[in-house]
DNA sequence: CGATGCGGTAGAACACGTTCTAGTGTTGGT
DNA sequence: ACCAACACTAGAACGTGTTCTACCGCATCG
């Protein structure tokens, strides 16, 4: 019943912890999630992880309709009304989920220098290695998506957890261009990125298209600065 | 019980039923949505009708979670399953609420020029009105977003559908760029209006971070081709 | 030690989207 | 005129996220 390794998110491992401060600063911290995970036993954080690690179990094997909450709670060996204990709703459990995955995959791609020309070429080459890490594991990337573009509140962190991530893999590729100007490139690229993966998501075009998009987003975007 | 046009979307009037023509060529007719519109009785297609009014009154009152399907059902007068009839799902309801909305706004726009000393200018003004067009309604337009961000099939008509529309709003303004640039452009547009509106609908972001993230993206994709 | 409170558990209950069942016109073909 | 097909209706039923009730164990405080 203990969520095994092989169904962890592509190669990622739950080996350290990772501490909490790693909290962006741009949401309240006490506003982020239901309960501040600093203040908890080691007991309530290996529920909090078993129910996270049941996330990942379900959504890899069958996608966002099959994380069902009383499934995650016989997965993660624990009574229904305790999910609502640590996640105030199913999204902000996926969401919690797709923090951490993106967290990992962030730091996997940033360390490898991303190869191409121009930093066009460079930051298509970074997002279509973040892209490929997805297609890994499509069911489970589609539902951890699906739950980011959610209307709860809980899926907040989420979000700009991703968007941070986006920003931290292309700052060092546009290192050259003008400030204000990179922001605004990473800030529309965030976009794109983000459209793209919902439209994915709901089926409504390929993993290729997602793909396209971004390319076409970046040429058009950098180039002209470059 | 009847609709009363005062709580239609913005000042758009249910004047012409708009004939079926404007079908959209990248989407299957047959599974576009249940029913083909053209085949209809008038009687069906009144009911039909009753059906996206209701949801516009209802949507416009409470936002997304007041659409309820039971409420629905009683404000068009007409029973539970005939809404399945005609549509597949609530999402798919909704928009086709947002098809109608969408189409009627896009019209309004393009028919008064855009001011505006550059380009840029003139798109932003053209977006801005269009968010302008939505503030007014707030809860109604959430809900219509929301249905187009479902995972629904249903929903993809509405999709594609406010795509074109923005193409169309945006072709006049920049006929002087190359043309592949220009689609370039509108996509990567398109993506930001699209990623930021489901940002506002769900809560995390206000009406003037929208236009802002449009303003931003307007000046830095178009400027440099200008 | 006993009280108190908190977090956990099992399971029923609830809400709302969706589907199903059975019955009732209405219509169009023969 | 009759029959078959079909759209509609009323209402029950179902699935899944979420909440509620009742109870239990355990730690902390007096």
């Amino acid at each position: 019943m203990q969520p095994p390794d092989e169904l962890r998110p592509d190669e990622l491992r739950p080996d350290e912890p990772r501490p909490d401060d790693v909290r962006p600063d741009d949401v309240r911290p006490d506003e982020d999630e239901g309960v501040d995970p600093a203040t908890l036993t080691p007991d309530q954080l290996g529920r909090r992880q078993r129910l996270i690690d049941a996330a990942f179990e379900l959504g890899a094997a069958g996608g966002y309709e099959a994380v069902q909450m009383r499934d995650v709670a016989i997965t993660a060996n624990v009574a229904l009304a305790t999910i609502y204990r640590n996640f105030s709703s199913k999204d902000e459990l996926l969401a919690a989920a797709m923090t951490e995955w993106t967290d990992r995959l962030r730091d996997r791609v940033v360390q490898r220098p991303p190869k191409g020309d121009s930093p066009a070429e460079q930051m298509i080459d970074v997002l279509n290695r973040a892209c490929a890490a997805m297609q890994r594991q499509p069911k489970l990337s589609a539902a951890l998506i699906r739950a980011l573009s959610s209307p709860d509140a809980g899926a907040v962190g989420g979000g700009s957890s991703v968007r941070r991530s986006i920003v931290s893999m292309g700052e060092g590729i546009l290192s050259q261009l003008d400030q204000q100007v990179r922001v605004d490139i990473l800030a529309v690229l965030g976009h794109v990125w983000y459209s793209s993966l919902i439209s994915w998501a709901n089926g409504r075009s390929s993993f290729e298209r997602v793909n396209e998009e971004l390319e076409r987003a970046c040429h058009v975007l950098i180039d002209p600065y470059d």
